[in-house]
DNA sequence: AAGGTGACAGTTT
DNA sequence: TAAACTGCCACCT
């Protein structure tokens, strides 16, 4: 397919917010998956970097879906609320303590895993 | 136009 | 074992 010449629309970020956009109610994943997704997995910092601008995206992103390879909220403090990362992960059915989702892996989205149901 | 930044991740002390 | 270091690269100023 030839390129269009409106690519650019499709920048990094929104890719990005594409990806996270899929995350199913009560799952979560990680930048790193995210990037990896993408293509180059050696730019997770730049799927957290994204998530920045996550929030005045329309429709919104739901960037509470996505932490760190430890299952650690570290965007937390980026939500408008304190704590509100955490209520709407506990929302979801999720447990968090201390900052970290319980049984972690349980609850694990990966990207390239939707990928092959949809190939 | 060039350099700094970071909601990460993997490696080394 | 845990803390520190470093590679990383698309975006921002």
């Amino acid at each position: 397919m030839a390129k269009l010449k409106f690519e650019k629309h499709n920048d990094f970020f929104q890719q990005v917010y594409q990806v996270v956009r899929l995350i199913p109610k009560g799952k979560v994943t990680s930048y790193g998956a995210i990037a990896k997704y993408l293509g180059s997995a050696k730019s997770s910092r730049m799927v957290g970097y994204a998530m920045n601008n996550s929030h005045k995206q329309i429709p919104p992103v739901p960037a509470h879906r996505v932490v760190n390879r430890n299952g650690i909220l570290t965007g937390k403090h980026f939500f408008a609320e304190e704590n509100e990362m955490e209520r709407l992960l506990i929302n979801e059915g999720l447990s968090i303590k201390d900052n970290a989702i319980q049984n972690f892996e349980a609850y694990f989205w990966d990207p390239g895993q939707y990928l092959e149901l949809n190939q």
